[in-house]
DNA sequence: GACCTCACG
DNA sequence: ACGTACGTGAGGTCT
């Protein structure tokens, strides 16, 4: 078995992951996708293949001189995006700590050089393959050189394998004929000029029967077609040109070591720190534990599962000014509870025998009263220990999120890397796998009680730390005043929950069903077969294949079927508000109908969860079920309201703040005129339309009105003409018209919004009027589409976040003055904009007060904060 | 698990 | 030239 080289283009490897995989940062804010995506394709092939040797080739920055003689002639090559840039000394600084060989040659290109050292290796008898993103490495390729390219196919990285007998059967050429082909069609990302009029289908006919250009040439007047006959006479000199540019070069005078380039383990100690800062998780997992734990701290656990050493470890931990607290529990049941009192004292106390959950529980609450409890997610804590007052409690996944909304999640090993200086633990998938804990706690699995040393650890050390970053960001009043009291609102909502009617629902997808069966019929028969209408693919065969409607292909994967596409298909034929109907009632049977009447507790009411780290503007979201999307817009959907009802005795009070963004923007902008409509418009999009269209109030049409709304709309969105464009139906031209109007009329808006967008490129970030940031990295991005997008973030994540700041407090008032007058209403819902109250008959009066006073007052602007406030005996009559 | 579609503010 | 409105969550299909 001969020996087998591995050689990689590291430049174009580099580039392809680049391209092809998301972006990535790390806490630094350094990009690394690419090295990271470079990494992954490396160590699939090698151990794919297991090659003997291995090195990798780069460019110098130079320009080379196969393209110094182009580059001279035409133009330059386009520059590298600056977050690909970066990368580059970044991979070679890793691939170096993985002691993996580079090479590259002053004046040579990486192609020659992986040319070169193919042959000379060839020749040696060794298997070579090299790996590549590029198709010119195709002409190297032979019966023992493998050319591998990767390609990226929606997200999935696929590997397209040449030897010479691929080569030919794909281009009919052999791989050094794909020089011909290269220099007759040529390539201007290569800077091969080619010749004109001479594309692939072409170039491959004329190599295929003349076997190079120099013989074509020489039967000129065989060649076709005309027009490329004529364009090959005129410019034989360019494609003889071209050709040269195109080879690549096997015999560079490169100095390459055999011996340096031999495989050794790439897993480094000087790798595993280089990961570690560059935050490859994965990555570390592959690392011999030896060589990590010489990395990372150890930490000693201990275990209390006797009765008086919980009551004396309790009693220590009471004169500590904190602990970090874990309780590891699902809904029902707790399992293990983490206690640390200091970096020395970590332990795991496990739930059995007389230690119960209860108990333990118990002792936490005691001792809330004398010592901080920090935790990592206190909400959840809040479901089995019974703590009251945000004084009590450190929450540092909240503390995280607002330090940087953007995550996904909030672990405790993402969160020790990233505030205790990049100390790596295992993560709870390390640490229990699948596994739910109640199974891992049956199974009394050794990963159970560490993970809740980690739980309880991590908030504990990160707490001085996190509060400290809150201080510097100025949002350490957002974190006292605003989430950490809202924890304890959420809290009460959630175990409050909604009563529903569960028969009333059940017979309301009944109903739905029978029509949903109809239409089902009706569009088969009017398609002329049955088939999955719920299908977008199918639908999209039948719509504008089998039945010829016009419309071209919308998505990456096939034709658009959404709302919009089809409304403007409507009067073509019959069957598409068929499907219109179709889709919108198996929508609320589905989601609505039976999606809710799977999460109606046993108490007869749905608790839904209100997550508070989840947006990137500060609201907050709701899951399992959402509330906070049930139909309105619609009167068959809005029916669905009728069946969350108030318990006996009570009726719903629902309070929605009235236009609450454009009132922020008004505020924040200072825009007087604004300022001035608040104060006298009943209606406001009618007085913008007034305004803008200069004519008088009265004489504003339904038309105005609607544009001057969708303006409006459009503002707070990050106004662009061409999304205006799109909702309103009309013209990017008009569009524009429309807002340059707007910003004629409201002079202030405008330079707020540049005002936002330059503030966040200079510094990063945007703010809310009461501190909370928004990241906003894409402002920074050299990719159009992903600026934009941030210039328009920036635009609108200050709006929306000021307002979901204002009901955030809106909600800890409104709680905290019903629980101190000693109400039975509560709280039960927030919609962004709107709150739910179940409210005792007896208190309606006082409870309309409190929401009214509170909702308007919970900030001042320059402009009055309006609610709207109704009552019903169901939320859809109270809205 | 990605993608499409659609419900809400 | 690029190809979009901002923020979410859930259910369905298809690979």
């Amino acid at each position: 078995m001969s020996e087998k080289i591995l050689l990689i283009d590291g430049h174009s490897i580099l580039n392809r992951a680049f391209y092809g995989l998301p972006d990535l940062t790390n806490a630094e804010g350094r990009h690394t996708g690419a090295v990271y995506g470079f990494l992954n394709i490396m160590f699939r092939i090698m151990e794919e293949e297991k090659p003997e040797y291995l090195t990798v080739a780069f460019d110098l920055s130079a320009p080379t001189f196969r393209h110094k003689r182009y580059e001279a002639y035409k133009g330059t090559r386009k520059p590298m995006p600056e977050e690909l840039r970066e990368q580059v000394p970044l991979i070679k600084e890793m691939l170096s700590a993985m002691g993996i060989n580079i090479m590259s040659l002053e004046g040579y290109e990486a192609d020659d050089l992986l040319g070169t050292v193919a042959r000379r290796s060839e020749a040696k008898g060794m298997d070579v393959t090299i790996l590549s993103g590029d198709r010119d490495l195709l002409q190297l390729a032979t019966d023992k050189v493998l050319i591998r390219l990767p390609k990226t196919v929606r997200g999935k990285t696929t590997i397209e394998n040449y030897h010479t007998a691929e080569v030919l059967e794909k281009y009919q050429v052999t791989p050094p004929q794909i020089i011909e082909l290269k220099a007759l069609m040529g390539d201007s990302s290569d800077n091969i000029p080619g010749i004109p009029g001479v594309g692939e289908k072409t170039a491959t006919k004329m190599i295929v029967q003349f076997g190079s250009i120099e013989n074509a040439h020489e039967h000129l007047e065989e060649v076709k077609p005309n027009k490329a006959k004529e364009s090959l006479r005129e410019h034989y000199d360019m494609a003889q040109l071209s050709k040269e540019l195109a080879t690549i070069n096997t015999d560079s005078p490169l100095e390459f070591s055999y011996e340096k380039a031999k495989v050794e383990n790439p897993y480094t100690p000087e790798a595993y720190e280089l990961c570690k800062r560059l935050e490859f998780k994965n990555m570390l997992n592959r690392f011999d534990p030896a060589t990590a734990a010489d990395s990372s701290m150890e930490l000693e656990f201990f275990t209390c599962n006797d009765l008086s050493g919980v009551e004396a470890l309790f009693e220590k931990a009471g004169k500590k000014d904190q602990v970090g607290i874990s309780v590891l529990a699902d809904q029902e049941e707790v399992y293990s509870v983490g206690l640390v009192l200091d970096e020395n004292e970590i332990y795991q106390i496990p739930v059995g025998g007389l230690l119960t959950g209860e108990y333990l529980c118990t002792k936490i609450e005691k001792l809330a009263q004398e010592t901080v409890i920090c935790a990592m997610d206190i909400k959840a804590a809040l479901k089995h220990v019974a703590l009251t007052k945000p004084e009590q409690v450190f929450d540092a996944g909240i503390a995280a999120y607002l330090l940087n909304p953007l995550k996904s999640s909030y672990t405790h090993d993402d969160m020790a890397r990233e505030y205790l200086n990049g100390m790596m633990l295992p993560a709870k998938e390390d640490l229990l796998g699948k596994t739910s804990l109640k199974k891992a706690w049956e199974d009394e699995m050794e990963g159970l009680g560490n993970y809740a040393c980690y739980q309880a650890f991590v908030p504990y050390m990160a707490r001085e730390e996190l509060l400290r970053r809150l201080d510097e960001t100025g949002m350490r009043k957002v974190y006292d005043e605003i989430e950490l009291p809202l924890v304890f609102t959420l809290d009460s909502m959630e175990k409050w929950g909604i009563a529903v009617k569960g028969e009333e629902l059940k017979s309301y997808g009944e109903k739905l069903s029978v029509r949903i069966q109809e239409l089902e019929k009706t569009i088969w028969q009017e398609a002329g077969e049955e088939f999955n209408i719920n299908s977008p693919k199918q639908l999209g065969v039948i719509l504008f294949e089998k039945l010829g409607l016009p419309g071209g292909k919308k998505t990456k994967t096939g034709y658009s079927t959404a709302a919009d596409i089809l409304d403007k298909l409507a009067p073509e034929h019959v069957i598409v508000k068929d499907i219109l109907e179709y889709r919108q009632l198996t929508k609320l049977k589905s989601t609505y109908a039976d999606g809710l009447g799977n999460v109606i507790g046993k108490d007869g009411r749905i608790h839904s969860t209100f997550n508070q780290t989840i947006t990137a503007t500060g609201r907050i979201s709701s899951t399992e079920p959402n509330l906070q999307n049930i139909p309105v817009r619609m009167e068959l959907g809005r029916l669905i309201r009728k069946v969350f009802v108030p318990e006996d005795g009570y009726v719903f009070l629902d309070a929605d703040y009235s236009q609450i963004e454009l009132r922020v923007l008004a505020h924040m902008s200072g825009d007087e005129k604004l300022i001035q409509a608040y104060r006298e418009a009943e209606d406001i999009h009618r007085l913008t339309a007034s305004q803008v269209f200069h004519v008088p109030l009265d004489e504003v049409t339904p038309l105005q009105r609607r544009n001057a709304k969708a303006v409006n709309f459009g503002i707070v969105y990050g106004i662009s003409s061409f999304g205006l464009s799109q909702d309103l139906s009309i013209t990017r031209k008009e569009a524009a018209a429309y807002i340059e109007k707007y910003f004629e009329t409201y002079p202030k808006i405008k330079g707020f919004l540049d005002g936002l967008v330059k503030d966040g490129k200079e510094y990063g970030y945007v703010t809310t009027m009461f501190g909370r940031r928004r990241p906003v990295p894409e402002l920074k991005s050299s990719n159009f589409m992903q600026r934009s997008f941030g210039e328009r973030v920036a635009m609108n994540s200050p709006i929306q976040g000021t307002a979901a700041d204002i009901i955030k407090i809106a909600m800890n008032h409104v709680y905290e003055r019903m629980k101190k007058e000693g109400l039975q209403s509560r709280l039960v819902l927030q919609v962004h904009d709107e709150l739910l109250i179940e409210t005792k008959k007896e208190e309606i009066e006082e409870v309309s007060r409190i929401l009214e006073e509170e909702m308007t007052g919970a900030a001042e602007l320059k402009v009055e904060l309006d609610v709207d406030m109704h009552q019903g005996d169901n939320w859809y009559e109270a809205k």
